[in-house]
This record gives structure tokens, C-alpha cells and sequence, in this order.
DNA sequence: CCATGTGGATAGTGTAACTATCTATTATAG
DNA sequence: CTATAATAGATAGTTACACTATCCACATGG
């Protein structure tokens, strides 16, 4: 198809496509003239991928890229690609070296090893899960961290399911594409889940008032 | 304290504090002169909010205003402040009417139900999580909602864990500050964490290569 | 008293994500 | 075979957002 009907079907403007074209997060068409080329199905699979990135999982269109270009990676084994879709989402906390957030540092790290979590120790979440700690520390809610107990136990049975789906995929090319839609759809929805559940809980809790 | 003490000691550039006051991010301090305004504690603790909501929650500034509205809404029932809260942090879905989405709103609906969750039914999280599944299913991923009934389970006890805490915190106006920070710097948590999970079960499923 | 700090108004900056226009072609419907 | 529409590529413009800077008349405090 030509890029007018790729746009169509995809229901993105035709200046958008150029626009992405220029920034490398589609690749460009085959071309058959000076001013033709031919898009297929990878290219309008690939544009639906970005704007899903964008829309439902607020990326910056940079970040999109690094994500991409992860995936396109070839012969990058899986986990390796996890941790590379990982940094490419992750707003890295800012560094500091105050020694509350150095003590939060350790209650994370301690809170991975009692729930026996094979972590490498320079992950960025660690450090973003410590400016968490202490921004509340700071803002008066030093207790927050007893809640994410209950996060951590959470999350183990969230991330058998999520390891579970990729892994069911089978096709390399397919389980790399699920690990980014997993890791963004999923924290969109995940999100969204939480908040029904807040709103059920205190529902319920608060009476029927 | 004078509005320049105040920046020094939040470590916010002055500019920006008279555009949060312009904004009506800030309340307007107590004027001693036609020039001249006192901030005290409270001002402080506001200004610290407002910057970890919009570095570690990431919310745009037109939000942050949503959110602290619902916050100094006088004699607002907690749940309704909930309610508030979540809409202001929502980016709704796009509205649509195709029958894909209208199919995934009761796919959602039924795990709500299945899930015995008290929730109106006009909230926009369902339409989030519709959105995400019939996007999902246009990338080639129907088998994604079976996933979904794990994180359903999973954020059943986060609620609970949540709910808790800011139970636990008694006086009104904390409670109604705790609504606000767990929800952003939870779901901040939250994600980061299941980042780390995704990190150790690969790692033990596909071994320690 | 006078350098420094302030409130309020207005204007400017930088970035991000498009969007529009232009030119030289090429495709294609009539 | 021609008139219309579409296209690739280059460049420039737009909009929104979150600050940031400058000005002024006035106030504070060493």
C-alpha cells in the first residue's frame, strides 16, 4: 500500500508518518521510484505500535524509539531485552547521595531479598522505589513502606502471569513485541485496576452510605 | 518565612513558585504589606507536594490543580474525595463506539463482578481498561484479559494494604493528603516494582544464564 | 539610607510533538 | 495522452506546556 492508505487505515495524519519516518521509528517503505514506495503490513503493525505506545502508555516519542529499536535488535536474548525495553520506559530517579535515600536504598534492597527476588542491584527501580520512600519520608509518611509489602507479594503473582503470557507467545519475534505491549498496557492497566479497586474497597470499608 | 526562604528551602527556583502562586497552585501568603507576604509550614508542605506530584507522579500542572481542589474541598466525604482524586489523575480513553470496545467494557465489567468489586459503573478507569484490551487485540494480542484476572486478584490486596494505611492516619486532613500521595507515588511504586519481578521471574524461568 | 528582597505584571525561552508548505517528480483516471 | 491527485524529501511553522526573566514601585533591615 502507499502511505496515504497506510495512514487511513491507521488513523494517523500523513505529515505524523512523515514525522515518524524522519525520527526512525518506522522504517521507510520500499521504495519503487524516486517518490514512491510501498508500505506492508509490518510497517501498519509497526505504526499501530507506536501510537499505542504513545496514547495508552504516555511515552515521549524518544523513548518510543529506544523501545524499538530493542525489539529490533536482532539475536538479543530475552532477558536482555526485557532489561532494555525496561530503561527505555524508566524516568531514571534523580541522583543524590543523602543519606535518606541511601537508608531507603537498603530498605528496598532488603524487601527484594526477603521475598528472595534475583535483582541485579544497579536496576534503576530500585532507586526510583527509594525516591518514593523518601519523598514521602519528607512529606510527612515515613510508614509507607509497610504497604509495600503487600506490592511486593503482588506484583510476584502479577509477574508469573505476565512471564507466563510471553512465554505461552512462543515465536521470538512475537514474545519480544509482548514483553513492550506487557510491560506498558499492562502498568496502564494495572493503574486503572488499582484505582477500581481503591474505590471498591473504601466502598465497602466505608459503608454503603 | 518570605517567599525566597521558602524556594531555598524546597529547592524550588523563586520564578516558579510565583508561577505556581499564579497559577493557583499555592495559596497566596498572608500579606503584612502591599508588597510583602509571609508563608509558613503549610505553604511548604504544599510546595513539596506539588513537586512530587509532578516529578515522581508526573502529572502536568493543570492536574496537580485538579487534584489539590479536591483536596481543599471542605467537608468532602473521603470516598468522594477518592473519586475526585482518581478523576483528576485520569487521562480518560478516547471515546469511541465500536463494538470491539463496547465488547471489552463488559469484558471488564464481568471481572469486576466476578471479583464481587462495588464500583459505579460510570467510572472511567473501566473505560482505561477497555481501551487497552481492544488495543491490545488490534496488535494481535486478544489472549491478554486472561492475564487480567491475576491483576484483579493482585490489586484486591493492594487495595486493602492501601486502605489501611491511610485509615490508620485519623485526622482528616492527612487522610485526604495519604488518598493523594498513595494513589500517585503508590502507582509510582508499583510499577517500578513489577519491573523487578518481571526481572527476577525471568531470570529464575529462563535461567541463570 | 541604601543594597537587597518583594508582589505583580508581562514577556520570553526551550522542548516536544506535531502540522503545513513547497518542489520536483510519479501515478493514474478519464 | 493529459489533467488531476499523490508522493518523497526538505524546511518552516504551530501549539501546548512549564517554566524563566525582566520590569517596576515599594518595603525591609543591617
Amino acid at each position: 500500500m502507499r502511505i496515504g492508505e497506510l495512514g487511513d487505515t491507521a488513523g494517523v495524519a500523513l505529515p505524523t508518518i512523515k514525522y515518524y519516518l524522519r525520527e526512525g521509528l518506522l522504517p521507510p517503505g520500499h521504495r519503487t521510484s524516486r517518490n514512491q514506495a510501498q508500505y506492508d503490513d509490518d510497517h501498519l503493525r509497526r505504526l499501530r505500535l507506536i501510537r499505542a505506545l504513545i496514547e495508552v502508555g504516555g511515552l515521549p516519542v524518544a523513548k518510543v524509539h529506544d523501545v524499538l529499536a530493542a525489539i529490533d535488535e536482532p539475536g538479543l536474548p530475552v532477558h536482555k531485552m526485557l532489561g532494555a525495553v525496561s530503561k527505555g520506559l524508566c524516568t531514571p530517579a534523580e541522583a543524590t547521595h543523602d543519606p535518606a535515600r541511601t537508608d531507603a536504598r537498603r530498605q528496598v534492597e532488603e524487601l527484594i531479598e526477603r521475598h528472595g527476588w534475583q535483582v541485579s542491584d544497579k536496576t534503576a527501580e530500585i532507586d526510583i522505589v527509594a525516591s518514593v520512600i523518601t519523598r514521602l519520608a519528607e512529606l510527612g509518611h515515613p510508614g509507607f513502606v509497610t504497604v509495600l509489602d503487600a506490592y511486593f507479594e503482588a506484583c510476584q503473582r502479577i509477574a508469573e502471569a505476565d512471564v507466563d503470557y510471553v512465554a505461552r507467545l512462543g515465536k521470538l519475534e512475537d514474545v519480544l513485541e509482548g514483553v513492550v505491549l506487557g510491560t506498558v498496557f499492562g502498568e496502564a492497566a494495572l493503574a486503572a485496576i488499582r484505582r477500581l479497586a481503591h474505590q471498591s474497597t473504601s466502598a465497602k470499608r466505608f459503608g454503603p452510605a
